[in-house]
DNA sequence: ATATAAGTTATCGTATTACGATAATGTTGT
DNA sequence: ACAACATTATCGTAATACGATAACTTATAT
């Protein structure tokens, strides 16, 4: 019907789906756990078991549990491998890290999060369980509010729509009025912050970075404890930020992917 | 026929293939390539990429390639977050790093390969192209000499039948002889070290570690560059190391994973 | 600009496959 | 030792994925 949708691999969707189903909570899991958890007839969950551990990406302990195999890890490894974004970005993060001595991160936006593609962290005693891969909300994060605040007003209210907005700390945007507000001061400064709304004690600035069609896709953060951030350091972070963000911007577009 | 693989559902093999497909030299695929690549029919592949492309683990670009998609990043952090053994080390591995202050890495044997699960690297002008889900031989690594020094000999020598050497530089060992030797020297020194092995510049020293039933599944490895790398560095890594690597044998021992 | 080739999307009948109910076997806890 | 539950194996049927072909689109060369 709608752009591409008419092939449906029942398997190979329920398979990715059965790989899915792990997460922090559910690590390991039996047969019939993940027959109920992803709502499959446990034959079908046997046969989908059975293949993944064949190919390597689970693997079943003594006690018949499934975990994830590193199968898994490989493949993700090729994504960042192979995104020429990252790539051509990387030095430019590396300078980044190196000029404001804090943790940067590189976030391109899926679906209604934005993911971490690349980060550089600086080591401290506080030290947050994010890594390439993790995906965080936008409404709560410097990356995800620069984003949101460069999106179309439709766009923003459809997301609005759909969104669940959850109070992960007492500094949480949680209705669609205080987020519209304060995207609409994002958008004037041209970047974004997060105090504390995502954790406490974490702050951070964000700023995004464009397509070759104008829309924003993704955008570069530098995080800092809650104790050391203020106006002061988001004004010094801000010009290498907004460098970094346009080199990534002007790369693509002036390349074709 | 053989254990568990009566069940074979192609599709999700198949779709599993043609993300396996994407590396470093084959970052963007046409419908046709892919096709030529996997050995798959057009109208296969067709269906793979609809499908997949719907769950975002593919992405099209407008010249109709196919990227990886960033759903792939996130399975594959599932992984890490979800394995015992790495959260259980990371404290350990974050005091090694304090400690010795050079690159410290966690490899878990993957077939005929170890895969980096965690890697704590140190900041210096050269840097690594390597992360968490790399995968990389056994014959030239420290950690996967590590390993091979432990394994029983007709392993080894299955091993050695299927191998396929290659010379990544003039100190590559690329004869079973060779290897063999160095094995038998690590085996009675507890450690094996990798000295330009693998990359020109590159050294480092690696410690195994076993599961319950004795056998090594992986290895702690620490890092240096060659112009650092002597004897007597090697004695300052190996107690901490020794260490790192005793506590994730201790772990796989009393935890059933 | 037009022709030609190459690549992509859509259609469709058929053979194969995956489905899920059920039975047999294995495991755990009382 | 038994009961309750979980896993593995079996099997007929319905559904699905297969691949050939055709229609269409995009790139290439003349």
């Amino acid at each position: 019907m709608s752009s591409g949708g008419i092939h449906h691999l029942k398997s190979l969707e329920k398979g990715l789906a059965l790989l899915e189903a792990f997460g922090p909570e559910t690590q390991a899991m039996t047969l019939t756990e993940l027959s109920q958890r992803c709502g499959f007839h446990i034959s079908t969950v046997q046969r989908l078991t059975a293949t993944l551990c064949r190919l390597g990406y689970l693997k079943r302990d003594h006690a018949k549990r499934y975990h994830l195999g590193l199968k898994v890890i490989k493949l993700g490894y090729r994504v960042t491998q192979g995104m020429a974004l990252r790539t051509f970005l990387l030095p430019y993060l590396r300078d980044l890290f190196e000029e404001i001595d804090q943790t940067v991160n590189l976030f391109l936006l899926e679906g209604d999060e934005v993911v971490i593609v690349e980060r550089i962290e600086k080591r401290q005693i506080l030290q947050y369980n994010l890594h390439t891969g993790s995906g965080l909300p936008l409404y709560c994060t410097a990356a995800g509010k620069a984003i949101l605040s460069h999106m179309e007003e439709e766009w923003v209210n459809a997301f609005l729509e759909r969104v669940n907005f959850k109070a992960f700390t007492p500094h949480t945007l949680t209705t669609p009025q205080a987020l519209k507000e304060a995207l609409k001061v994002s958008r004037e400064q041209g970047y974004a912050v997060n105090i504390q709304e995502l954790a406490l004690g974490a702050c951070a600035v964000g700023v995004a970075f464009f397509d070759k069609t104008g829309i924003p896709c993704g955008a570069i953060s530098a995080a800092a404890p809650a104790q050391f951030f203020n106006m002061e350091m988001v004004k010094r972070y801000l010009e290498p930020l907004k460098r970094t963000a346009g080199a990534a911007s002007q790369f693509l577009g002036n390349h074709k992917d």
